[in-house]
RNA sequence: GCGGGCGUGGCGGAACCGGUAGACGCAGCGGACUUAAAAUCCGCUUUCCCAACGGAAGUGCGGGUUCGAGUCCCGCCGCCCGCACCA
C-alpha cells in the first residue's frame, strides 16, 4: 500500500513556502497583527527535543493565527553570546565566534527541517555587530538618562583562571574549573537602575492576566515589597574613640538607621543588631581584634542556601548601646550579628524576640529579655516558648499602645515617629539593581572609555559599534580583551589623550532584553523604528521555559519600561501573553565505575532496550536504567531529533511532542509514543486518498455535526494552548470519518479535518490538500468556522440516578419537559429494580442532563 | 521556614459552571486478513463478586456540605517547583 512519503513531501513544501515567502511578516499589512514568539535558542550545538517542543507549540499558534486572518510575525534568532562558547574555546581550542557560528548553521538547518512557519528574513544573532552595536547605543541612551551607574561591588574571583565566576560556578567555595579557592574581590562595575522601576514592575504584573499566576507570584516575591518604619537609633553617650575617617563616619557616629515592618513591637525590643559589613561594625572592629575576627568569620561564611538553614545565630557584643526611640531611659545593646544582611534595608535592625523567630533564637543564646507585646486572645502573660508569635492580636506591655490592635499600633508608632522627627514610613524592596558587567570576552563590549583626565567617557555614538575583536587567544587564563595588543588602547574622545577601553562586556541577559523589539523593526542606523515596533508589540503569545520566570522576563519588562521612560518606545509591557512549557525528559543509562568514581553515562542511541532492562549495544552487557529526568548533556540522556525526523518525518515528531502531555507539564520522550504519531499521519493520508475524488450522495447531518463540533473544540483548544486535547479530538474525528459512508459530508469533513491538522502536521496537510485538488496552499486557506446551527444537538442522553447512583440512561428530544423526563426515568428497568415498588421521596430533574430519584 | 502547584487505570492523561469518572493515546490481550510476516482492521482492557443476568467499591487519607463531590469546605499524608536568615 502506498504510504505518505514524508521525505519528499517535506522537501517539496518547505521549498515552496520558502520560495513564496509564505511566512514573511508585512509591516504594512492592514490585517490585525499577531506577534508569536518563542524564546530564542542559545546556539549550544544541536537542537534537542525540548527545542522541538517549544517551537512546535509556537508554530501551531502562528499557523492558526495566520489562517484566522492575522498578519503574523513569527521570527527566529540566536542568543549567541555567552560562556559555553568560551568554555568550548578553552577545552577544544576553537574560537568562540567560529564555534557559535558553526552551531548556528547546524541548528538553523535542523529547525528548517521541521517546517516551522518562521520569517527567516528577520533572523538575527546577538553576537553580530549589527545587533550588539545597537545594544551599545541603547546602553548609552540609558546612561544619558541616568539609568546606568557605576559602583564598587563584590564578585567571586577565581585566582587561577583569573576570571569572575557566577554564583552557580562556585562549588564549596572553589572555582568549578580550576578548583581554586574563590576570593571575594571588589570591582567597579556597571549597574542598571532596575530598582527605579520596582513599583512599576510590581504594579504592571496586575495587568498581565494572560500570564501564569505562578510566574506573576514569583516576580512579585522577587521584587519583594514591604512597608514599614525606618528610624534612627541614637548611640548612647558615644564611647567611640577617635575620629572615623570613612565617608559614612558622620552617619555612624551619631547612630544608625534601622528598618522594620513591625514598629508595633518596638516596646518588645531587647537588642539592636548590625551586619558584619555595616560601616559601624568595621569601625568598631578597628580597635577590637576579637570583633575583627568575628566580622571576617561572618564574611567567609557560605552564602550557599543549604548552610543558612542550619547556621546558628551568632552575635558579638560591640559594647555600644543605643537609645530606645520611645523611651530615652531604655538602652539596647548593639550586636554584630551573622544573620543581618547588609544589602537589605539599612543593614541593621532592632530585635524583638517575642515576635520574630530569628530574634528569639538569638535572645535565647545570649540570655536577652523576651517580652511579649502582642497577645492573641487570653494569653497576655503566656510565656514565649521556642516559637515567636507572629500572628495578629492586641498590644500589651506597651504603655500608650496597650489595647490597640497590632495593626493600629503600627500606624500609631509610624505617626509618632514622623511627628517627632526620628523616623518615617518607607517602602523596601528586595530587588537589587542589575549588575551587568562581566569580566568575560564573548559578550557585548561596554561602550565606555576610561581617561585619566576626563574620567569615564561614553563612546560617541558615531563611533559605534565598538567591535569585539576576534583575533584573540584562549591559551592563557583571563580575559583576552585585557591582553589584546591594541584593542583597549584608544584616544579619549574628549581630550584626545591616550585612554583605555572598558574591557568588561555586558551580561548576556541584556542581549535577550530587547531582541523581540529588534525582530519587529531592524533599521541599519538605529536600534529600531518606534512606529514600526509599536505596530507589532507587545508580543501576543510568548512561549518558553519556566526557568526564565524571573530573570529574563523581569529584565525584559524593565528594559521595555526604561525605553518607554526615555521616550523611545511607547510600550510598557513587552509580553501580553506568556506560556511556560514543561521540560522534555528521558530515562538515563549508566554503569558504576567503582568506588568514589561517578557512574559512566550512556546516550539513548548507545542502548538496546528490552523489557525492564537495557544493554549496551557495543558489548551487550547490562546497564542500569535510571530515573526519568530533564535532558542534560552531563547525563547524556539528550535525544537529538535528526534521526527521528529522518525516520518518522517532521510531522510525526511535531504531532508527538504535542500529543500526550499537557504542554505545561513535563513530557517523557519515548520511541513508542512516536510510533503512534507516525501511525496517525499514515491514517490521515489514507483518509485523504480514499476521499480524493468528489463524491455523489446525500448529506449526512450527523457527520456534519460531528465535524463542526470538532472545528469548534479544536479552535478553542488551540486558543488555550491545550494541544493535547485538540489532538485527542482529531483522533476522534478521524475515526468517525473512517467509519462513515462516502459522500459529500465525508469529503467536506476530510477537508475540514486537514485544515485542523495543518498547524500541527503542515507537510501532510499540504500534500493531502493538493491530492484533494484544493486550490492554493493550505497554509493560506482561511481557518474553518463552525456553524453554530450544527453545534446544537436535537437529541440528548439523559442519565438516570437513584440516590445519586447511576442506574441507566435514555435518549430524549432536546428541551423535553420535566414531567416527560421523570416518567421516562421511572420506567427504566434498572430504576424499577432498584426501587422495588417503593415510592420515590423526591425527584430532581436537570433539563437535558439527568434525573435523580431520591428513594 | 515562606510562597505556589500537584495527587484519577499498567503508563501519559480527559472530565465545561457540582450532574453518566477513566475521553484520546501508549502498552497489553484476543480475533480477522495473509502460505507466513509486516502493515491494516475489529473487539476487550479500573478493581472485586458472579457461569451469566447483574451487583458492589472506586479519583492520596479522614471528615463535612449537597438530591448528587475527582470538582466545594475543614484536617492530614505524599510528591514537585520557586525563594531562602528580607528585619
Amino acid at each position: 500500500m502506498p504510504r505518505f512519503d514524508h521525505q519528499a513531501a517535506e522537501a517539496r513544501w518547505q521549498a515552496l513556502w520558502d520560495e513564496r515567502q509564505s511566512f514573511a511578516a508585512d509591516d504594512n499589512s492592514d490585517k490585525p497583527k499577531a506577534y508569536v514568539l518563542e524564546m530564542f535558542p542559545y546556539p549550544s550545538g544541536r537542537i534537542h527535543v525540548g527545542h522541538v517542543r517549544n517551537y512546535t507549540m509556537g508554530d501551531v499558534v502562528a499557523r492558526t493565527r495566520r489562517a484566522q486572518g492575522f498578519e503574523v510575525l513569527h521570527p527566529m534568532g540566536w542568543d549567541a553570546f555567552g560562556m559555553p562558547a568560551e568554555n568550548a574555546a578553552m577545552e577544544k581550542g576553537v574560537h568562540p565566534g567560529g564555534w557559535t557560528r558553526a552551531n548556528i548553521v547546524a541548528m538553523r538547518t535542523q529547525l528548517k527541517r521541521l517546517g516551522f512557519a518562521l520569517d527567516w528574513s528577520r533572523e538575527l544573532a546577538t553576537c553580530e555587530p549589527d545587533y550588539y552595536g545597537q545594544e551599545q547605543a541603547l546602553f548609552l541612551d540609558l546612561l544619558a538618562a541616568g539609568l546606568v551607574y557605576r559602583k564598587e561591588s563584590a564578585v567571586n574571583w577565581d585566582p587561577v583562571d583569573m576570571t569572575v565566576l557566577a554564583n552557580e560556578q562556585v562549588i564549596d567555595g572553589r572555582g568549578w574549573r580550576s578548583g581554586a579557592l574563590v576570593e571575594r574581590r571588589k570591582l567597579s562595575q556597571w549597574f542598571l537602575k532596575i530598582t527605579d522601576f520596582a513599583e512599576d514592575l510590581l504594579d504592571g504584573l496586575k495587568g498581565l492576566d494572560h500570564w501564569p499566576e505562578k510566574v506573576r507570584l514569583m516576580q512579585e516575591n522577587w521584587i519583594g515589597k514591604s512597608t514599614g518604619l525606618k528610624f534612627t537609633f541614637r548611640l548612647s553617650p558615644s564611647p567611640l574613640a577617635g575620629e572615623g575617617d570613612s565617608p559614612q563616619a558622620s552617619g555612624v557616629r551619631g547612630g544608625f538607621d534601622v528598618f522594620t515592618t513591625r514598629p508595633d513591637t518596638l516596646f518588645g525590643a531587647s537588642f539592636a543588631a548590625i551586619a558584619a559589613d555595616h560601616p559601624l561594625a568595621r569601625q568598631c572592629a578597628e580597635g577590637n581584634p576579637a570583633l575583627a575576627e568575628f566580622v571576617a568569620q561572618c564574611q567567609a561564611g557560605g552564602t550557599a542556601a543549604a548552610d543558612i538553614e542550619t547556621q546558628e545565630k551568632l552575635g558579638f557584643d560591640t559594647g555600644l548601646s543605643v537609645v530606645h526611640p520611645l523611651d530615652p531611659n531604655i538602652r539596647l545593646a548593639v550586636f554584630v550579628a551573622n544573620f543581618v544582611l547588609m544589602d537589605y534595608g539599612t543593614g541593621a535592625l532592632f530585635g524583638c524576640p517575642a515576635h520574630d523567630q530569628r530574634d528569639l533564637e538569638f535572645a535565647r543564646k545570649y540570655q536577652l529579655p523576651v517580652l511579649r507585646v502582642v497577645a492573641a486572645e487570653c494569653e497576655e502573660d503566656a510565656p514565649i516558648g521556642d516559637e515567636a508569635y507572629t500572628g495578629p492580636g492586641r498590644m500589651v506591655h506597651s504603655r500608650w499602645l496597650d489595647g490597640m490592635t497590632a495593626e493600629d499600633a503600627r500606624a500609631a508608632v509610624i505617626a509618632r515617629a514622623q511627628a517627632e522627627g526620628w523616623g518615617e514610613a518607607v517602602t523596601q524592596y528586595r530587588l537589587r539593581d542589575w549588575g551587568v558587567s562581566r569580566q568575560r570576552y564573548w559578550g557585548t563590549p561596554i561602550p565606555i572609555i576610561h581617561c585619566e583626565i576626563c574620567g569615564v567617557v561614553p563612546v560617541p555614538k558615531k563611533h559605534l559599534p565598538v567591535i569585539l575583536p576576534e583575533d584573540v587567544t584562549f591559551d592563557i587564563p583571563g580575559n583576552p580583551l585585557d591582553r589584546h595588543p591594541t584593542w583597549k588602547h584608544v584616544d579619549c574622545p574628549q581630550c584626545g589623550k591616550p585612554a583605555r577601553r572598558e574591557t568588561d562586556t555586558l551580561d548576556t541577559f541584556t542581549n535577550s532584553s530587547w531582541y523581540f523589539i529588534r525582530f519587529a523593526s531592524a533599521p541599519d542606523d538605529r536600534p529600531f523604528d518606534p512606529a514600526v515596533a509599536a505596530k507589532w508589540l507587545p508580543v501576543g503569545q510568548y512561549i518558553g521555559g519556566v526557568e526564565h520566570a524571573i530573570l529574563h522576563l523581569l529584565y525584559s519588562r524593565f528594559w521595555t519600561r526604561a525605553l518607554q521612560r526615555i521616550g523611545m518606545l511607547d510600550v510598557a509591557e513587552p509580553f501580553a501573553g506568556l506560556f511556560t512549557q514543561g521540560m522534555v525528559t528521558h530515562e538515563t543509562y549508566s554503569r558504576p565505575q567503582g568506588e568514589g568514581l561517578p557512574p559512566l553515562w550512556f546516550a539513548p542511541d548507545e542502548i538496546e532496550r528490552s523489557g525492564s532492562g537495557a544493554t549496551l549495544k557495543t558489548d551487550g552487557a547490562a546497564v542500569e536504567v535510571g530515573r526519568v529526568i530533564k535532558m542534560s548533556k552531563s547525563k547524556k540522556n539528550v535525544v537529538n531529533p535528526d534521526a527521528t525526523v529522518a525516520r518518522y518525518g517532521a510531522d510525526a515528531v511535531r504531532w508527538f511532542v504535542l500529543s500526550d502531555s499537557p504542554p505545561e507539564r513535563d513530557l517523557v520522550w519515548s520511541e513508542a509514543g512516536i510510533d503512534g504519531a507516525w501511525r496517525f499521519v499514515q491514517r490521515v493520508w489514507r483518509l485523504a486518498e480514499d476521499n480524493a475524488a468528489a463524491s455523489e450522495g446525500v448529506p449526512e447531518p450527523k457527520l456534519d455535526r460531528a465535524v463542526h463540533r470538532t472545528i469548534a473544540a479544536v479552535t478553542s483548544d488551540i486558543d488555550r494552548l491545550q494541544f493535547n486535547k485538540a489532538i485527542a479530538r482529531l483522533y476522534e474525528l478521524v475515526a468517525t470519518l473512517e467509519r462513515s459512508a462516502a459522500g459529500p459530508s465525508r469529503r467536506a469533513g476530510v477537508i475540514s479535518c486537514l485544515q485542523l491538522v495543518a498547524p500541527m502536521a503542515p507537510h501532510l496537510a499540504e500534500e493531502a490538500w493538493a491530492l484533494l485538488g484544493q486550490t492554493g496552499l493550505i497554509c493560506d486557506a482561511a481557518w474553518p468556522v463552525a456553524d453554530p446551527a450544527l453545534l446544537v444537538d436535537d437529541e440528548v442522553t439523559i442519565a438516570v440516578q437513584v440516590n445519586g447512583k447511576l442506574k441507566g440512561d435514555f435518549t430524549a428530544a432536546k428541551g423535553s419537559d420535566k414531567a416527560a423526563l421523570e416518567a421516562a426515568a421511572l420506567a427504566l428497568p434498572g430504576v424499577l429494580r432498584t426501587l422495588d415498588g417503593a415510592a420515590p421521596k423526591k425527584i430532581i430533574v436537570v433539563p437535558d442532563r439527568l434525573v435523580n430519584i431520591v428513594a
